[in-house]
DNA sequence: AATAATTTTTAGATTAATCTAAAAATATAT
DNA sequence: ATATATTTTTAGATTAATCTAAAAATTATT
């Protein structure tokens, strides 16, 4: 089925918002991911609700059919897979690339995607460490920890990050932290939840609980 | 100004008309052209003309004022540079892009095609031999004769076709004919245009007038 | 130049996606 | 358990892009 790029967004919205909590998706979160309406939401569920892509009830949130899961996992696949050509192929910074991937993931063309897939040698995650789902949907599953779950002493790799947001990955960049490196909690204090942490063993950083809750670290 | 999927494509619509018949395009040109109804077109001409990137009088066709120019231009350019990533990087025929850059021309980020450009080592011609206009706007010029001007005896390497259809290009592929490809005119039929033609000195095909007519070819 | 044919525009609808404001339903708190 | 707060839906409009059918303007033909 050929959805338009709103009913796409809805889609994934409802994915990504279900994903977190674990729960149906409400019409308010749905409208505060999009930054729109709540009447534009009820709206947009009644269509996709026709269109059999998701389950609705007046007043009960909305969850994915299955359908409407193959769909979001589609989009996400074609994000996620844009991102690794613009950073890798076109040397964009991971900071950069969200926008630009919220536009690609809704080229529609199977065999695009395919060839782009192999162009970059199967991927299984992207440039935020996030794993891209295969043609099934499949996503490859990794343990990780937030490194504000880490104790003194433990060692591990940067494999992903949570927050997306520029702001934050710009952050990063200036501590010089990128996925790959590999990071030792060197003290946590428990009134703050802060953390100094040691940097490829090379330098020592302090950070605030915020930034340790967004990096995950694959423990070695 | 950015400008919807829609208004992108009369711009890109009236600019290839007006390059072609050298003269304002009509409403129906621009109807056919799109595959839209002549009512459809008379609103958007209006719109357009609102928005200072048309010349538009009512009856009289219409002409791209320099802002109009300027982004069929940068259309242009961003739809040739992705067929030159599709069929270069990604390994497509060159009669499979077509429709999959249509969409990837709408993608808004200057910064973007600067980089594919880069990455596309600056090309000059995408792969159906159309000029590539730089940032600029400016296409290289090349000179270039339909093959049904050609007379017997003369010989060229094909740079370009006029004809861009998936038939088209299916028929040359299975000719074995490609841009690159070194011609020879053995004979040709007055009565009829027909022509015998010899390829890279190697075999001897026979085409019709019509196919003649969109083979360009730089005369050697 | 008058008439016929063609082209273009207008008038009036339709659809998707959005909005604000008001009403209805559900959830929370005393 | 009743009142209050919050969430969700409905009602009614708006905008962009499209359509068909009819009217108006232009162009072509005798």
């Amino acid at each position: 089925m050929k959805l338009s790029t709103a009913e796409e967004n809805y889609l994934k919205a409802i994915f990504k918002i279900s994903e977190k909590a674990k729960k149906s998706a409400s019409t308010n979160a749905i409208a505060k991911q999009l930054s729109t309406s709540a009447a534009s939401v009820t709206d947009m569920l009644k269509r996709l609700a026709e269109k059999e892509l998701i389950n609705y009830e007046k007043y009960k949130g909305v969850t994915l059919k299955v359908a409407g899961i193959k769909q979001a996992t589609q989009l996400i696949r074609k994000h996620r897979l844009w991102e690794v050509f613009l950073v890798k192929k076109l040397r964009f910074s991971w900071d950069q690339v969200h926008e630009i991937a919220e536009q690609l993931e809704h080229i529609e063309s199977e065999e695009l995607i395919m060839r782009l897939d192999a162009f970059l040698d199967y991927p299984k995650f992207d440039p935020h460490g996030d794993p891209i789902p295969n043609a099934d949907g499949k996503f490859t599953i990794r343990s990780q920890t937030p490194l504000s779950d880490m104790h003194k002493g433990q060692e591990g790799m940067l494999v992903g990050v949570k927050d997306h947001t520029t702001e934050f990955l710009k952050y990063l960049n200036s501590l010089n932290v990128k996925l790959g490196t590999m990071i030792t909690v060197i003290d946590s204090v428990p009134y703050d939840g802060s953390m100094s942490v040691n940097l490829d063993n090379k330098n020592v950083i302090m950070i605030t609980a915020t930034v340790a809750q967004n990096l995950l670290i694959r423990k070695v």
